[in-house]
DNA sequence: TATTAAACGATAATTATTATCGTTCGTCAA
DNA sequence: TTGACGAACGATAATAATTATCGTTTAATA
């Protein structure tokens, strides 16, 4: 389990190995995200950071996500955010989602074992169901694009191809 | 299971029980829905919509779109739709989310045991890895409205509460 | 320390979504 | 069946989230 100053020391070093400057802004950005065990809004890390560096501008903060993100350096929470996607579908199902084209199939519960989980870290939670996301690459996309060469490559993958 | 033609034939009813009127656009709006598999954007329902209604307002598929939902005749695919939630956990860890406060919680992957896929659905997809959701009531939100009455409730969940 | 490209702040533009408002149509009682 | 009325419609303005632009500043490095 890293920490979060072992998360801090590596920001420099990984920064220059990504050819990122290592700016005063970057490192508090990066210092709020590493800081909050919540999965803050780009908006909520502009008020956090804010409070640091008054003088920043909204618009550093989303292109330094986006930046982080591109990176690898953070992660989304969701394949879904961005537009809003129905379904129709009643019966209870899991979805397989691809990470290029973002199209969404759906997967009879049936299909799934039971999910087994060992204790609840929140305690308090009542839980409602679990959903079950397969993230991976639909055969269409695999066909176009065979092989995503290295861990570098997901980065692009974020993007829409379909 | 539904089929598209009982669902199609329960619309009517469900609309009347929910004193919604029949309109000729709800209709085609929900027809357009349960004949796709995927899981359209409201834009591309609107596309698939307006080659039957030429005149239809993009309007009036978000007004409607809305209503299912509130209605529970749609669901939306993610919980995470709308604005960007960022993760600096690099660990392999699922999530808990509020369905009330849409807050999120992490969960370690190794809090869960393995999961079993008897068959994928889709061929030539290459999956990534599973992706657990935790879908519930957090404890605070729990404690401030103990007794989600019925069913019906469901749908004001939808919005944010904290 | 001087050069230079990258990053910054301010702000305009874009996209997704919601709200408004006058007109039309589905519902239901007569 | 018709007529009244409120709900739903289409057009469009407003808002929210995000991205792009552009002139200025700053980190990297020679």
């Amino acid at each position: 389990m890293q920490t979060r100053e072992s998360l801090q020391q590596q920001f420099e070093t990984r920064c220059r190995a990504l050819g990122l400057a290592v700016t005063h802004q970057r490192t508090v950005i990066y210092g709020e995200l590493i800081a909050t065990g919540e999965h803050p809004t780009p908006e909520a890390v502009y008020e956090r950071v804010k409070a640091q560096i008054p003088a920043i501008s909204l618009g550093t903060v989303y292109k330094n996500v986006k930046t982080f993100l591109d990176a690898g350096l953070l992660k989304e929470v969701s394949l879904h955010h961005g537009t809003l996607r129905l379904d129709a579908n009643t019966e209870p199902h899991h979805h397989m989602v691809c990470t290029r084209c973002r199209r969404i199939f759906d997967i009879p519960e049936t299909e799934f074992g039971p999910v087994h989980l060992k204790n609840l870290p929140e305690s308090g939670f009542q839980i409602d169901r679990f959903s079950i996301e397969v993230v991976g690459v639909c055969g269409a996309c695999a066909a176009a694009r065979p092989e995503s060469s290295g861990p570098g490559a997901s980065a692009a993958d974020n993007k829409r191809v379909l």
